[in-house]
DNA sequence: GTCTATAGCCGGATAGAC
DNA sequence: GTCTATCCGGCTATAGAC
């Protein structure tokens, strides 16, 4: 019937997800897939026309409803600024429970060609940028927005993607990979570097 | 002779680190290697045992040296505040000219195991790691020195590595993955995070 | 040191029975 | 829809001549 059709087709992209994640596109084979999903490789071909199908659709299926989660988090509540600082908390938060979310754009940003590289533009780093980009403009219309806007993305994803390799730099201790020290970093950096439209002095954000 | 030997094994080097760079490391096959290179695949295995630890010598060959030139890179002249300065423009210099050095850096984060991982600590971030740490340290005692540290390593790589991707984003400008402009923006973001422990005042470092 | 030839395995993909 | 069987090409690595 249709409903079975349609749960294995998910049943297998549930089950590619964590491998494509882990090994990236060339590092798993329909074979590999075909025994985590407890089905033969031929029967793959029932579902997705080829492998590299069957990828563009475990990313879709990854990223879909993560732009309209992205929009939800951020309650209209409160100012501009703790907009602001409860997306980040979100957004990091977000990246660091789907682990597998943030290594399929880690790997994308190495691997896929143009095609894939404007679905995850679109499809992931668009929304949070847009709302990032429209609340620091509205907080300091003077500031740098683009590059403060990507430079708090990218800072939210290194932290969390680079832990495996900060562990052998000097100092190194396993809170700096919680998420809630991360995103508490990243806006009182944001903080320092903008300053509210509203004629409030520039004030230093405490450290502790 | 000997001579002869080691032009070949470093020639092999030359050729296999672009290749690497752009496909990782299963990416490539041996075949791919040896027509690039000129010589059969066989040949590959006089110099090589293996394809890992071809792989292995690519990154070491990549990577060697690289910590004295980011040493070489400080002047012991001007204020540490200058130090640093001259230090994320040198360093952002060299992660854009060499393009090779930083894509097998990011295929390592993703793709690397335990060995791998090390080696790129110890061989390549440790050394800008103690140094951008020991000036923040210098200028801000009070700083949080391992985050901000951190933060300016992966914000210069990140800059640099995700211009492909970005330009799919509203407001893109080419001057975006300008080297200078990069810089600027991660000494500015620097600056207003920490205090001269001179006493004097953090003063916001005007945007244009 | 480099070659050709080849072993042996694994890859994506298909054919056709059920 | 799923299976078994299979094609065929590419892969790493080795054997052995030169």
């Amino acid at each position: 019937m249709k409903d079975t059709e349609i749960n294995t087709r998910i049943h297998i992209l549930d089950e590619a997800t964590p491998l494509f994640a882990a090994q990236g596109y060339n590092g798993v084979s329909m074979r590999d897939l075909s025994k985590a999903v407890g089905i033969s490789a031929a029967a793959l071909y029932h579902h997705f026309s080829d492998k590299r199908t069957l990828y563009l659709e475990v990313m879709k299926h990854s990223f879909v409803d993560k732009a309209t989660a992205f929009a939800r988090s951020v309650t209209n509540a409160g100012t501009a600024i703790e907009q602001l600082e409860d997306f980040i908390k979100g957004f990091t938060l977000m990246v660091n429970k789907d682990q597998n979310f943030r290594a399929l754009v880690m790997w994308e940003l190495l691997d896929g060609d143009e095609a894939r590289l404007k679905l995850v533009a679109e499809e992931v780093l668009l929304e949070p940028f847009k709302m990032v980009y429209a609340l620091i403009q509205d907080i300091d219309p003077e500031a740098d927005h683009y590059m403060l806007t990507i430079s708090s993305i990218w800072l939210v994803l290194s932290h969390s993607t680079t832990a495996p390799i900060c562990q052998y730099l000097p100092g190194w201790e396993t809170s700096y990979s919680n998420p809630s020290v991360i995103s508490a970093h990243v806006i009182q950096l944001l903080k320092n570097n903008i300053n509210p439209a509203v004629g409030v002095a520039n004030e230093r954000v405490p450290k502790k």
